[in-house]
DNA sequence: ACCTGAACACCGTTCAAGT
DNA sequence: ACCTGAACACCGTTCAAGT
């Protein structure tokens, strides 16, 4: 919207957007969503807080361009194997890319990104589901399908590593603590599993599932 | 925490948790989640923003009670048909409790739950898939299925309905402007479904992939 | 016991003015 | 052209003091 066009005149600027982005998700990764201030952000970049807004229309334009950031390089993945295959790998990838920064998910999912990583995974997704032989509705929702899991799968995982409002215990403590077995007997039977903390594994259980619906859908 | 205790001596209480969560709820959905402020809220009951921290410990601990109130008698339903039948109707009724309210999703995958309406879903969903056979781990990593799913679902939906951050366009006409034929041909060709805005169907399409999944998973 | 008033330490954002 | 300085209109939270 306002970037400064192209002939470097004048001083050379101490900040542009990449420069900006990199060190946003530094930031991000050192004190979280709840504390990346465009103040806190301005300071580690020696400018203004005001001096951001010359490159990011807000602070929700930032959060946006660290989301598309996040997804560089997650196209290239899955080009090997049979169609689930492929869907698998670029469901894990799209995961691992999300947890690899604090708070990933969480920005992720709060903004819209429409940027050319997002829109790569997409096509990839797509047109493997299309190479397939998926109908160009399945195909459409089957994305959905994936994308929406992965993001509410993530945002959980996320959620349930941190300290978490108020007393201090985490996640996985504070529903030990709730699921009283008079109560709720079937959840109390189940949360060995539901606490154990291997996710990668639960996220691949519903990945299977997803997948063996998709394959379901294939033969009928 | 910080609950008064019960003979109502003195004068009695402007305020209680209940009567807030209720204005907070109404609140949500004439202003939206970022412009529920704690100051907001307490001019909504007639009183200074300090005093709601004599019933919230903070901000989030009114978030977390306003999630629940959300799922109320959701673990009522799912009481008719076949397993998939009663586990589609608890995924629906967890959808349409999210969308009820003004940014629901959002403040529901902010916040962690886990009070007697969150438990009692989980206990309704798990009851169902350990009645028709499955064992621990495989009923525990489904209801996370179903409700990640769906909690993603959810979040996109109701992000894909407003103005958005920057020029005013919503989700999918920004969606349908970026997703250039030559870069994103499959994403293109997929753009109509995509973009159909028939929420309902969409999810009903992840829903039955993954109801399929653990179809086949219970034949072999 | 319950709430007010006032403060503390912040926010995002704007914009004249400097260089 | 790029950034500073300073302001505007807010935040969540705390806590002495009133009633």
């Amino acid at each position: 919207m306002s970037s400064p066009s192209t002939p470097a005149r004048g001083r050379p600027a101490r900040l542009d957007r990449d420069r900006t982005v990199d060190t946003a998700l530094d930031l991000l990764d050192e004190v979280g969503l709840d504390a990346l201030t465009m103040r806190r952000l301005a300071d580690a970049m020696d400018v203004q807080a005001g001096a951001l807004y010359r490159y990011f229309a807000t602070k929700d334009d930032l959060l946006t361009a660290m989301a598309e950031r996040m997804l560089a390089d997650l196209a290239a993945t899955g080009t090997d194997g049979d169609w689930s295959e492929r869907l698998t790998t670029l469901a894990r990838a799209m995961r691992a890319a999300l947890l690899a920064r604090r708070d990933g998910a969480r920005v992720y999912a709060g903004t819209h990104a429409t940027g050319p990583h997002t829109l790569g995974f997409a096509e990839a997704v797509v047109g493997v589901l299309r190479t397939a032989g998926f109908g160009e509705e399945d195909a459409a929702r089957s994305l959905m399908a994936l994308a929406h899991f992965t993001i509410g799968h993530t945002l959980e995982e996320q959620a349930a590593l941190r300290p978490s409002g108020d007393g201090g215990a985490a996640d996985p403590e504070r529903l030990r603590l709730a699921a009283e077995p008079e109560r709720y007997p079937q959840l109390a039977a189940v949360l060995p599993t539901l606490t154990s903390g291997d996710f990668a594994a639960h996220f691949d259980f519903g990945l299977s599932l997803l997948l063996r619906g998709l394959r379901a859908l294939e033969h009928s």
